[in-house]
DNA sequence: GCAAAAATGGACCAGCAAGTCCAGTCCGGG
DNA sequence: CCCGGACTGGACTTGCTGGTCCATTTTTGC
């Protein structure tokens, strides 16, 4: 048959990724060409198109999947264990940090932006990475109300919702302002709202 | 001198503006070109430039200008006066049902993108967007702490941007998985949180 | 009514970037 | 050693798109 990847081969396409990342982040997507890519990683067009042979858009997409899988593993160890307050503040502290050093890329945004709707391929992938996240968020919560911590009518997946909202608007007003402060005050204002229910010892 | 608008004048400027609004929410900034919006407004190469002598960026400016001003007037007149719980649940109602029109067509987001973070433009235009919906919310919040619907010691300024932060990335999300689920849990969560402080009588 | 300026039409240009092609090299198995 | 297929290099093609230019028409001020 045709494609058996080589360990070399493999190294090769997961450099030309690794890169592309590098140039997407630095550049935008709207800006970056195939050739930036390959002078950063220093490869030749055929290797481009020998890697991704639908193009361009399937190199996107696969640099949206690196992207995304890194979200979620800079927020560990911190978003697998939200079950006291002071996890809670570091998580919060984590997110801070990451997207603070990040600066104004957003890698994913672009990314989803440049390659359309129309691929179905796209909004998996981002809709797949809120899942996760908010999955995480709402087990953490739900390890808050497990300990008495919070109250045990507090609504955990409308609450997780609200959250994650919080966050991705947070980075959004960062990517257009440069200012880290309505990512802080939303996760602050978030974990105060859990806060708030532990002292309610009722429903409503 | 050079330019006096005519009347006439103004108006094919007003009409490129509004047609290419049009294109760029439906095609998408990145897949738009001139020619689109050409065909679209009914005019020439020439036009086009006559009117944005810069090019297309400065075209791309205007749009941005234009949809960013529509976004609070689309919000009115309930978020100019959120003075009772009733007017914060018809705002709400407002931004979702907005949105939801909107469908996943998010011209800001994707002009800005496009446009750059270099052209210190677009940036401008965003952040007094922010600036000013914020004010809003924040006025609402001091209008309801001033009939004592909410605690005296409520952070208005943190909570509002924290509420702007969530509609932001509800909005957001449902670019990107097409469920308003997330904004929705934002606003209700957002007003629940103000709700809930109406109920404590001190600080902490 | 008449210059001057504004507005318009559309052909044309230049550059760039995605994608193609083929020749040549490397590598693993037999 | 050697053969086939994976891998690599880079020149070339092609289509598109932003932008230019100038001729023509319409409008405006006087």
């Amino acid at each position: 048959m045709s494609h058996a990847p080589t360990t070399k081969g493999r190294a090769t396409r997961a450099r030309i990724i690794e890169g592309a990342a590098e140039v997407l982040r630095e550049r935008g997507v709207a800006f970056t060409t195939l050739d930036d890519i390959r002078a950063r990683t220093a490869t030749s067009k055929s290797q481009l198109f020998h890697y991704f042979p639908e193009g361009k858009d399937e190199l996107l997409l696969a640099v949206a999947q690196f992207e995304a899988d890194r979200v979620l593993e800079d927020q560990q160890p911190y978003l697998g264990c939200l079950d006291s307050w002071e996890s809670w503040y570091q998580w919060r502290d984590a997110v801070v940090e990451r997207y603070e050093r990040q600066g104004d890329q957003c890698p994913l945004g672009s990314l989803f932006l440049q390659v359309g709707r129309s691929r179905p391929g796209a909004r998996a992938i981002v809709a797949e990475l809120m899942r996760q996240w908010q999955e995480q968020l709402a087990r953490g919560m739900r390890a808050l109300r497990a300990r008495g911590l919070v109250s045990p009518t507090l609504d955990v997946d409308t609450t997780a919702a609200a959250l994650l909202a919080g966050v991705q608007g947070g980075v959004s007003v960062m990517m257009s302002t440069g200012d880290s402060t309505h990512l802080k005050a939303a996760l602050d204002t978030g974990i105060e709202y859990l806060r708030v229910t532990a002292d309610r010892t009722g429903p409503r």
